[in-house]
DNA sequence: ACACAATGGGAAAACGCTTTCAGTGCGGCT
DNA sequence: AGCCGCACTGAAAGCGTTTTCCCATTGTGT
């Protein structure tokens, strides 16, 4: 039955566009003379003769058709964004700052999701290069180990042209952004510790992740300067989402009662520890436990307490990325570092005094 | 300098892609019978050549031009979804279903953001008609009153084969998606009337939106039924976002300090209104003033008090529209009602007692 | 006035693919 | 044994553009 629907709608097209070439027709000129007067040629054409033309394309509501233009042409103007998924603060805000970029340059953005599905990602590469996309931001951090599968999808489509800038991904021949994550995980190591805390418990997204990773070893490698150590079963790995953190949340205060301040590796999962807190453990924030997210998304200052974290330019990271795919392909296998900064809000405190 | 850039660019072009021509020689076989390999035509080839021309299909890593299979075609595996801004939850929640929905059909997906923008709403469907888009959604909410080039485009775009589901729309000859708006203000002012709230404020965003205008006309209509009257000068109306509900809810308090119910047509809004409340008017949430947003936004859950809402299911929005505008054309211009529910959570209870 | 450059218009090629159409070799039937 | 039909392959047409290439016309310098 399918195949029947599909014959029949395939074979006499259900209806066409207008073409070029009835415009020509339709102005009486040739459809060369067309073309230059409607693409920006460098060729000129008569002012009557383009007038006509313009008429013509008006009435008919033309609009060139984009492969075959990019077909001749052998370029687009498309950019792909490949994220984890768009129904997340973090990448939301990369988004804005890409879509941003795209429409000061007139560039269509094409957005796929991974769902958080790895081999999705090498996937959607092949997709868009198949596209003929100019260039890809990848803005879902990589994992960790080589992406044999990924980096040869990106070769494949750097031979062809296309430019790629990835966020937060390791060993990937192309342009890279490195968002500030090392540097802010020892940003809260340093906050914490000259708060007094010394029994710290720590909520990790999958540690196949590179910005786990990062900020993971931020922390620990600034925590132990300072001599604060994080005991491993202080550490608990869970989705990188906000029922990851609170379930998380729950595991740590059961396994360790007397920790006394939690950093979440992203805000998501901090959310969920407040939440966990409040509801599940009954524990003040931050008065019996402080609390320290990351990203800064814009929720971190609405929650009650407000949410100490580590904010992350993410517009401006998505900006950036765009910018970097759109420039000087001869410079390319760029690094560019954008910095974090910790933001000290409500729920953070000193550890509560032993009463012992 | 920038012609000669591109001119130099332009003629020999930088790099070509592996062509299917290429394929076919590779594996010496025609083109023809290449691309009855790899485009899954229903003719059928030998074991022997089929396998030659996957195997050097996979060595050279090719991958199918879009635009030209788009020409030959004419139709793409491309939709368009329009929003007015990507960094906004109730937008990603929609995208992330039709993201979904997307991924399903394999189907890529061009994201346009409009920035809130009238005029480009209509600007992007003509691209997206250029790109032979298959379908588009117009998630973005519609302004009242006729707007003659976005009905045009659109026709335009219905008249080449493509499909469109738009949301919250009105007077388009498109399929429709009417989320319970008017239906989710009715329950509002149940609500509150209910409570024995007599001095409402509301706080609207830009009256043109078509959501702005049924959520107030469910609300008023109601409270009219109940014998609640809302007064002209308690209502005001700001942008769509958070800083626009807090400084609204400023200007209401303090023009009318007698509100003791505050209803902010957007979630957006009300968490605006609760951090205007809370810092700016001192006022507490819900022992002075009860408030109520709209959209269920998952941020309205995590904020304290933890906001009574009206929940819209937008990614199910998301994934409704899409399927709409991919299914049977020929019901075309479908309407299709989605209901909301209220949610009630801690920021609304009975007004504080009089003390006089 | 005459050669010659410059200008603008149109016919036609090319982009990479799918699909039709014609052709070739083969087995099975009469 | 001869013919038909089947199954497959390959040549070529065509999708809608842009961009050559060539021609006619006009303007310029001497």
């Amino acid at each position: 039955m399918q195949s029947q629907v599909n014959r029949r709608s395939a074979r006499p097209r259900p209806s066409s566009a207008v073409t070029l070439q009835q415009v020509a027709q339709d102005a009486g000129v040739s459809l060369a003379t067309a073309s230059r007067v409607l693409s920006d040629s460098d060729r000129n054409v008569t002012q009557e003769l383009q007038e006509r033309v313009l008429e013509a394309a008006a009435r008919l509501r033309y609009v060139s058709n984009a492969p075959a233009r990019a077909l001749v042409q052998s370029t687009t103007s498309i950019v792909g964004l490949v994220v984890h998924d768009v129904n997340d603060a973090y990448y939301s805000a990369i988004a804005a700052g890409v879509m941003e970029v795209a429409r000061d340059h007139k560039l269509l953005v094409m957005l796929a999701g991974t769902f958080h599905e790895p081999g999705l990602q090498a996937e959607y590469v092949a997709r868009l290069r198949a596209q003929r996309a100019r260039a890809v931001v990848l803005a879902g951090s990589g994992f960790t180990g080589a992406n044999p599968a990924l980096a040869q999808e990106l070769e494949a489509f750097a031979a062809q042209g296309g430019r790629v800038t990835a966020v937060a991904h390791q060993d990937l021949p192309v342009d890279t952004i490195v968002p500030g994550n090392r540097e802010g995980g020892r940003a809260v190591a340093e906050h914490l510790a000259a708060l007094g805390h010394t029994e710290i418990g720590v909520i990790c997204g999958p540690l196949a992740l590179v910005s786990v990773q990062e900020r993971l070893h931020g922390f620990l490698e600034r925590a132990a300067e300072l001599g604060v150590v994080v005991q491993e079963h202080h550490r608990v790995e869970a989705d990188f989402t906000r029922e990851g953190g609170r379930a998380a949340a729950v595991r740590l205060f059961r396994r360790s009662p007397g920790i006394t301040a939690l950093f979440a590796l992203n805000d998501a999962m901090a959310l969920g520890a407040l939440a966990a807190l409040r509801d599940d453990l009954g524990r003040g924030v931050p008065s019996d436990v402080s609390v320290v997210g990351f990203d800064d998304l814009p929720v971190a200052g609405d929650v009650t307490p407000a949410l100490t974290t580590v904010r992350l330019p993410l517009e401006e990271i998505g900006r950036r990325a765009l910018l970097l795919a759109l420039g000087d392909a001869t410079a390319s296998p760029r690094t560019l570092a954008v910095p974090s900064r910790l933001v000290v809000r409500a729920s953070t405190a000193p550890p509560p005094r032993v009463t012992a």
